[in-house]
DNA sequence: TGCGCCCCTCTACGGCACGTAGTACTACCC
DNA sequence: GGGTAGTACTACGTGCCGTAGAGGGGCGCA
């Protein structure tokens, strides 16, 4: 659903519908799931002419990272929680996450 | 829901409607929703007598981590949201993460 | 100046999960 | 044997989601 969104960047009307022509949606289903999705902020649209605009209300790596706070809100013991997820990410990943922790600590 | 659960770390049976005298389930309620939990491999569950006892299938923080990867599943640059993560959590969270990091480095 | 097209809004319907609970069966204890 | 406790099975309301149809209103072209 809204991976279709997050994928293509640019911003974009009901040709949304033409861009996911395998699944051979009608044109109302593709709207309703546009506004549904604006309703419920993930989206932010604009005029244009009669047409709608719309537009991902956050990047992907934004709405991403809020997932992870969220599940990490879960716990009762984040220390613990953010320590186990340290461990659970790959060596690559690992380095990368040291790296902006790193820069973080410079400024 | 399974907040209730992971709550009380140790394994029990149907004593955990006693312990959520708050809200005055229905007893059945209660066993409803631990066996759909456990159909859903969020809990375990062994004999005990005719009852049940139920446990938790994964410690709280393994159920976190395992949210927090699938949320990082969902990007398509897993190093840019990486990234923002370490830059959004709170300073005395990023030091717990580098020393994660630290100690993994050291094996 | 009227007809058709495009896009919108409103409403709907089936499916599924969830919270809640009732009923019916069974085993134990006194 | 009857009360009690625990189980399995079934059900109902609600809310979300994917899908879509019906109806209204501009805009452009003949």
């Amino acid at each position: 659903m809204d991976i279709l969104w997050a994928q293509s960047a640019p911003l974009t009307a009901r040709e949304v519908g033409r861009l996911i022509q395998d699944r051979d949606l009608a044109p109302t289903t593709v709207m309703t799931v546009l506004d549904r999705l604006s309703r419920k902020g993930f989206l932010n649209r604009t005029r244009d002419g009669r047409a709608w605009r719309y537009e991902p209300a956050e990047s992907r790596d934004a709405y991403v990272t809020e997932l992870m706070l969220e599940a990490l809100d879960l716990t009762g013991d984040r220390s613990a929680a953010l320590t186990r997820f340290a461990q659970a990410v790959s060596g690559s990943e690992a380095e990368i996450l040291r790296r902006a922790l790193m820069e973080l600590e410079e400024q």
